[in-house]
RNA sequence: CGGAGCGUAGCGCAGCCUGGUAGCGCACCUGCUUCGGGAGCAGGGGGUCGGAGGUUCGAAUCCUCUCGCUCCGACCA
């Protein structure tokens, strides 16, 4: 993408109402637009990141066996009357009347709607077990939406939900989800700790929250810090293997992390002193199991391979998709700006023109241009007719992991220089060269 | 919802207290110079001062109401 073509409205000022980093930096850098008290429109900077990280969540829900397929965001009320949470929603559950006066609402969550689908089409225990899951927009009244993003009252959840013919099934697919979360997050250069954690509204036994650090976080944790050099890396995971599963649950498990909603002071001092951790985190997904809380209600059940007929055993799993833009600048960044992961970047690399106009260097840009394409990457070439400190500070400030600087001074050499956004350092190298490295960084990504 | 504040050009702000016909920086447009870390000079365009009512010869400024937004608290993916 040429940005002389693109529509990137970059702010130098900070707007006056962004208190946290990835709030200013994303109003900045030309990703959000606010329209309303946490109501956001995606300008196409932020559009791209959000359909990343989209991608990698379905990316890996498939990968664990999950079927997606998208519900509505408004939903009838009479779903909820069913499951009894119509009156328990409370004020945060958005509430339409359409034009026949039936009583509407703007979907906070799905389970009822899930539950009705799957009780419509699913008879057999031969069926099972099933996980559905969506990627889509839902609204909750916040009182006090904040923080940009992280705290909006439209937000894009990928909301998962699992039918089992037992609970031991359904424990199998919690642990399912905790294992396919963890790698969804890793992918996104982050690293999310499962915690136990409350219910809520969802209601439920198992529980776990996923937390970033950031000081900003709105939850307070406690933790061994030995959990943050748990990683999955590269291994194989056999879904459907529920020992191998729940050993991984288990290893993530195990040490001490919890949010102050369960905290458990005694427990805490066993961990010892040097590993003993108070901070804050953002949260970034949660799973549950509830066992039949809704499918009793509203008669989703199966019938037996003994011919009884019984509610399945379900449980509900989110993760706050646009959120985790918000978690992911929180996560990195600098004075200058945003420092995106490579699993999450808008643009792979970004190349820099410093001599707009001069015949080599725009052709030494336009061929790097060409061969990153060839390679199936997608550069955004800074080709505007501005100065290089400018060029600079718009290409710190929107945090492309990976920078080809291109000048005079250097082709004279036969060179062009490559810049790590996170670590500053530079290298000067053939153009080919740096071609051939960006490549070789994205291989697999 | 309780407490505190703010709405003046696209963004950041001054002006309001003490009424007199709107200003600064950035951005934008034109020209010249400059050109490896947010350039300089000169010229230029853009604002029903959130909205409605009131007081006054006169309101961005004073009064009343209203809408929106932000911050602290309780609530939450």
């Amino acid at each position: 993408m040429r940005l002389s073509r693109y529509f990137l409205p970059v702010l130098k000022e900070n707007p006056a109402e962004a208190q946290i980093a990835s709030h200013r930096y994303m109003l900045r850098a030309g990703m959000i637009k606010q329209q309303a008290a946490g109501i956001y429109s995606w300008l196409p900077m932020g559009f791209r990141v959000l359909r990343r990280i989209e991608e990698i969540v379905h990316q890996e829900q498939v990968r664990a066996g999950h079927i997606p397929l998208l519900m509505p965001t408004l939903q009838p009320a009479d779903l909820w009357r069913e499951s009894g949470r119509y009156d328990d929603y409370g004020e945060e559950m958005l509430r339409i009347t359409d034009r026949h006066k039936r009583d509407m609402l703007y979907g906070p969550t799905n389970e009822e709607m899930i539950t009705d689908i799957f009780r419509a089409h699913v008879g057999s225990y031969k069926d099972l077990p099933l996980t559905l899951y969506h990627i889509q927009w839902k609204f909750r009244d916040e009182i006090r939406p904040r923080f940009g993003v992280m705290r909006g009252r439209e937000f894009l959840m990928k909301d998962g939900y699992n039918f089992d013919l037992t609970k031991e099934d359904a424990l199998h697919a919690y642990n399912r989800h905790m294992v396919s979360y963890l790698r969804t997050y890793e992918r996104m250069g982050l690293t999310a700790i499962p915690m136990r954690a409350a219910s809520g509204p969802i209601g439920g036994d198992n529980t776990h929250e996923f937390l970033v650090l950031a000081q900003t976080g709105e939850s307070e944790v406690f933790y061994d810090d030995r959990v943050m050099a748990l990683k999955l890396g590269a291994r194989d995971i056999d879904y459907d293997d529920k020992d191998q599963v729940a050993n991984v649950c288990e290893e993530f498990t195990t040490l001490y992390a919890r949010t102050d909603e369960t905290h458990d002071a005694g427990a805490f001092e066993t961990v010892p002193e040097a590993h003993r951790k108070v901070g804050r985190g953002i949260e970034v997904g949660q799973i549950f199991y509830f066992g039949t809380k809704y499918s009793e209600p509203m008669g989703a059940t199966v019938v037996t391979a003994d011919g009884a007929r019984v509610p399945v055993h379900m449980g509900s799993h989110g993760i706050g998709v646009s959120r985790l833009l918000g978690a992911i600048i929180e996560a990195n960044h600098d004075d200058k700006g945003i420092i995106w992961p490579e699993g999450v970047t808008p643009f792979p690399v970004g190349i820099v023109n410093l001599k707009q106009g001069d015949a080599a260097t725009d052709a030494a840009c336009a061929e790097i241009y060409a061969a990153l394409r060839a390679r199936g990457l997608e550069a955004l070439y800074d080709d505007r007719d501005e100065r290089a400190g400018a060029k600079f500070a718009s290409m710190d400030l929107i945090g492309l992991p990976w920078r080809i600087t291109v000048g005079p001074r250097g082709l004279a050499s036969g060179k062009v220089e490559l810049t790590s956004r996170r670590s500053g350092e530079s290298e000067e190298m053939s153009a080919a060269d740096a071609v051939e490295r960006i490549s070789s960084i994205y291989q697999g990504i």
